[in-house]
RNA sequence: GGGGACGUAGCUCAGUUGGUUAGAGCGCUGCCCUGUCACGGCAGAGGUCGCGGGUUCGAGCCCCGUCGUCCCCGCCA
């Protein structure tokens, strides 16, 4: 038999109470996490959001609720009235942030009884992803989860403050819209009111930022959601949400100040101290240094031992000596078994024209002197596993030969590239064995986001600007240069002249904030001129016809008065995933999709009513 | 589109070389218990071994297919 609520009121939050409330009368209201019944007296962990407080039911000072105890079960709704007492001494939990107080309950409500759930939120996480997500609402009860999402509150927030403070604005812009050119697939929503025609769901608020600028707000953010038909990946989702932002007038330097402000801002609410300024390395200094863009600087990075080698020496091994010749070091690994070393050669990238070498011993067999100098040139103790990386000349892959002075080389990028992603995966590999991603892990277990304090986050977390991205990559299938950015990027200035003759050489005003082999966020200066943006289009191989058609409304805005304008996104989920100490966005994100793109809470997608389809003037031919 | 891992009770898992009636812990149900907090004790229920097909005297185990979840590549600036 179900109680009704009345006029109780609650007066405090189970996780609240402590030993200054002994002796108040006290109403709390939650979920029965445990029960743990002893004939005439009955404990019940009851929780809410705050946390768990324990109540006391005496069948000799409540026979009434002592009755109902006996028929709750775990996660039952119930309302506990009682006075607040000290427990005495042995009875004390140092485990519970309640454990010194107890609730001498006088009265026990049941408001409402459950369905066994096929699991408990008072346990840990199960392993089973499908189970979790398709009783999502059990699953978010756990402490672990009320935790994520008040920490993605609280960091939400900050940034919101921090973006105000500093003169943003907050603008809603569409979600039904018109394709966008992210170069992601586009969700597509069909216009009833306009047969055959149809809207486009946002993969970024691009365009309207940029019209935003030209309109006068000068700084504009957003915490926008964003949609893209990709697959899903741990870090990615088909929805997600960017901290947007754009202003006028900017210089690179503007845009990196407010957006190391806004996520200090996060941190601090996460109860981590980032250091400022965020460093900054060049986009070919980060692949020289760490074969990727989006270096984890928590491990060594790459070392250029080529002179560790003579000429010789790279002929008898057939190594490419025109190309880099780098090691990678993964820390305390210890010495590896053949078989060992083998299982890990899959994880080496074959299709970018470079070869390893992972055997030591061996090489110090025919080269001891090359061998030894390499390990030490890395900076190598014995117990560090050290991989060569070069070019190899007997699979000399398609790419561009191109080369300016000063810049690396397409192939020269392979070689890195191919280096950079093998110590990526080797470091996730013998994660125990070295230890690097443990400092993070302590951080964000200690990290006490509402206490006011601030832990140093220096040592757990790399933000790093990564700038000077070419303009355009060279892609293999079609031997074409390729824009390697939303077509709105703005060269660099002084590259400006060579973007037909010699595209390889263009530099992109536009910059990457990375951290911890995280890419959270991009953003570019824009090209504000409507002759530079013909310009861009024409070497981009987009005409004018096209242009007209997919922007020609961006284009005419252009010709308005447009200011210099530049912006950046950060991806929010990430960024709470990181603070989090998440290995998937899944636990940060309320109602995610699994990897096949499925709600498994709601079952979406589904299909649809003839009339809906009819109204929609759709018609759906499945391939048999 | 491709590669890999997993799928046995509600959950977490074990299951030997293919061999009788498929096990454990937790959870669940009932009874007992006034100081537990992962309470304890006694008793009990609970299985289409993801699904379909095949091999075999015999399949949880071998083979083929399929579905689902996860991870990765492609894709996502």
């Amino acid at each position: 038999m179900l109680d009704f609520l009345g006029n109780l009121e609650r007066t405090h939050l189970c996780g609240d109470l402590r030993a200054a409330h002994a002796g108040q009368q006290v109403v709390l209201m939650g979920w029965v996490n445990r029960r743990r019944d002893h004939g005439n007296l009955i404990f019940l962990d009851l929780r809410d959001r705050s946390g768990i407080s324990q109540i006391v039911l005496d069948k000799e000072l409540t026979p009434d609720g002592h009755a109902k105890g006996e028929q709750v079960r775990p996660e039952y709704v119930v309302a506990a009235v009682g006075k607040v007492r000290l427990r005495s001494a042995d009875a004390i939990n140092p485990k519970m942030p309640t454990g010194e107080i107890e609730i001498e309950a006088t009265q026990l409500l049941v408001l409402n009884d459950t369905r066994l759930a096929p699991f408990s939120p008072a346990e840990e996480a199960i392993q089973n992803e499908e189970v979790r997500l398709k009783y999502r609402y059990v699953d978010l009860r756990r402490a672990e989860m009320q935790r994520n999402f008040r920490l993605r509150h609280d960091i939400t927030l900050a940034i919101r403050e921090s973006l105000s403070r500093q003169g943003f604005l907050e603008v809603e812009t569409p979600i039904l819209t018109k394709s966008t050119p992210e170069g992601a697939r586009d969700f597509l929503v069909p216009s009833r009111v306009h047969p055959g025609e149809f809207y486009a769901l946002p993969q970024s608020p691009q365009i309207f930022k940029q019209i935003l600028m030209i309109s006068g707000f000068d700084r504009y953010f957003q915490i926008a959601r964003c949609f893209r038909d990709e697959d899903l990946r741990a870090d990615r989702q088909l929805e997600f949400t960017q901290v947007d932002l754009e202003m006028s007038f900017p210089r690179q330097e503007h845009v990196f100040a407010v957006v190391e402000d806004f996520l200090c801002a996060g941190f601090a609410a996460a109860g981590v101290t980032l250091p400022r300024p965020f460093p900054r390395i060049t986009y070919d200094e980060a692949m020289q240094r760490f074969g990727t863009d989006k270096p984890d600087m928590r491990l060594p990075g790459l070392t250029d031992v080529r002179s560790a080698f003579t000429e010789e020496n790279l002929a008898a091994l057939q190594i490419d000596p025109a190309l880099p010749i780098v090691a990678l070091r993964i820390p305390s690994v210890g010495e590896l078994s053949r078989k060992e070393r083998e299982d890990n050669h899959p994880l080496f990238d074959q299709k970018k024209g470079a070869k390893f070498i992972d055997d030591f011993k061996r090489l110090a067999k025919g080269f001891p002197e090359a061998a030894a100098k390499a390990r030490e040139m890395a900076g190598a103790s014995d117990a560090d596993f050290v991989v060569i990386v070069a070019g190899d000349p007997a699979h000399h892959i398609k790419a561009s030969d191109t080369k300016f002075e000063g810049r690396l080389s397409e192939r020269e990028i392979n070689v890195y590239s191919a280096a950079g992603n093998f110590r990526t995966e080797l470091a996730k590999k013998y994660a125990e064995r070295h230890g690097a991603f443990n400092v993070t892990d302590d951080v964000v277990r200690n990290a006490d986001p509402r206490s006011g304090k601030s832990i140093d986050g220096s040592a757990a977390f790399h933000p790093i600007w990564i700038t000077d991205f070419p303009m355009f990559e060279y892609d293999l299938a079609s031997g074409k240069w390729m824009p390697a950015h939303h077509p709105f990027t703005s060269p660099h200035e002084h590259d400006m002249a060579n973007l037909v003759s010699d595209p390889a050489s263009v530099r992109a005003n536009c910059y990457d904030l990375a951290m911890n082999g995280l890419e959270l966020g991009s953003g570019s200066i824009r090209i504000h001129r409507k002759d530079v943006q013909q310009q861009i289009f024409q070497s981009l191989g987009i005409s004018d016809e096209e242009a007209r058609q997919r922007f020609g409304f961006f284009l005419d805005a252009l010709e308005y008065g447009t200011p210099p304008h530049g912006g950046i996104a950060l991806g929010l989920d990430r960024i709470v995933m990181l603070l989090a100490g998440a290995p998937s966005l899944r636990e940060v994100i309320a109602f995610p999709k699994t990897a096949k793109a499925i709600d498994l809470m709601v079952d979406a997608p589904t299909t649809v009513t003839e009339q809906q389809l009819k109204e929609l003037h759709i018609r759906v031919a499945l391939k048999s």
